[in-house]
DNA sequence: TTCCCGTGCC
DNA sequence: GGCACCGGAA
């Protein structure tokens, strides 16, 4: 048997990863002990595509205001929509707030615990219904987000990035250790890409891996090609000024109100307020104002 | 594939 | 100004 094959996909241990993390993990709120699973599942929520240092602030005021799927479900989706605040992408609270009715309606208050329901849920999909139960629960199941893909495309397959494929899945399922460390082995990937193994300058001597196919191939250039993700001028801008005066106003506001937010171009803002109605993010009311969705439930 | 937010860093 | 940030859904 030969001592090097080259065409075999490289391997992680997991032990000296485990290890890493021990000493290097950041003192994150939702991974302190007694955060329940629906906790875990709001910071899964306002984490995706989202820093986490803008999250801590919200998340600590949001689950001490409603701690649990009930609390949340009995809040208004308008006071739901304000306590988002900027955080951003607001179809994500919309979402969370439906989660949450869904939770304490059918599934007797408890965040389900398997994949498959998790996957049922309003804004759970293929990373966040594995991330909570794995982190929630402890399952042994492949937790695959941009960080973990970065590093195993680096590690294992000596490649400076990857495009997401159906593959990540099995391709990270073969990586997790057997025994019950797997959650936290998926905590230390995520965490080696989030602060070591970083998209733009990866911090190679801090790496705790002893070996990286990227390394031994000399740090070969990424080949993946991302679009750029334009924000000042788009409706996506718009939406969120529109939105700014409906949170901060409890009561319906006129249709003028709302165009001093945007005079730049009145096209655009007619289509993104439409956009926000056909979202269900807000609402208009029968004398023609607007308002924050369910503001008057 | 494209759209969906908003901010901070390089 | 590009770019990344613990994605989801149509």
């Amino acid at each position: 048997m030969p001592d090097i094959l080259p065409e075999a996909p490289m391997s992680i241990d997991s032990g000296e990863l485990v290890r890493w993390y021990a000493h290097a993990q950041r003192d994150l709120p939702w991974r302190r002990p007694g955060v329940s699973a629906w906790q875990i599942l709001v910071s899964e929520f306002m984490l995706q595509q989202t820093p986490v240092a803008r999250v801590e602030p919200i998340w600590l005021a949001w689950i001490d205001r409603w701690p649990t799927p009930s609390a949340t479900a009995a809040a208004g989706s308008a006071e739901v929509l304000r306590a988002w605040g900027k955080l951003g992408y607001p179809r994500r609270a919309k979402r969370l707030h439906e989660c949450a009715v869904v939770i304490s309606a059918e599934h007797g208050d408890v965040v389900p615990s398997d994949v498959e329901t998790l996957l049922t849920l309003p804004g759970i999909g293929a990373y966040t219904a594995r991330a909570v139960a794995c982190f929630a629960y402890g399952a042994r199941v492949p937790v695959v987000d941009t960080n973990v893909r970065r590093v195993v495309a680096r590690a294992v397959h000596g490649r400076a990035d990857s495009a997401a494929s159906v593959r990540d899945l099995d391709d990270v399922a073969a990586l997790l250790p057997a025994d019950a460390t797997a959650p936290t082995f998926s905590a230390a990937l995520m965490e080696l890409g989030a602060t070591v193994c970083t998209a733009r300058a990866p911090r190679c001597g801090l790496c705790p891996l002893s070996r990286c196919q990227w390394r031994s191939s000399g740090y070969p250039a990424g080949t993946v090609v991302r679009r750029v993700q334009r924000y000042a001028g788009t409706d996506r801008q718009v939406r969120g000024k529109l939105l700014d005066v409906l949170r901060d106003n409890s009561s319906p506001v006129t249709r003028a109100q709302l165009d001093v937010a945007w005079l730049t171009d009145p096209a655009q803002r007619d289509r993104a307020l439409d956009s926000l109605l056909v979202d269900g993010l807000v609402e208009q009311t029968a004398d023609g104002r607007f308002a924050l969705a369910g503001e008057g439930d």
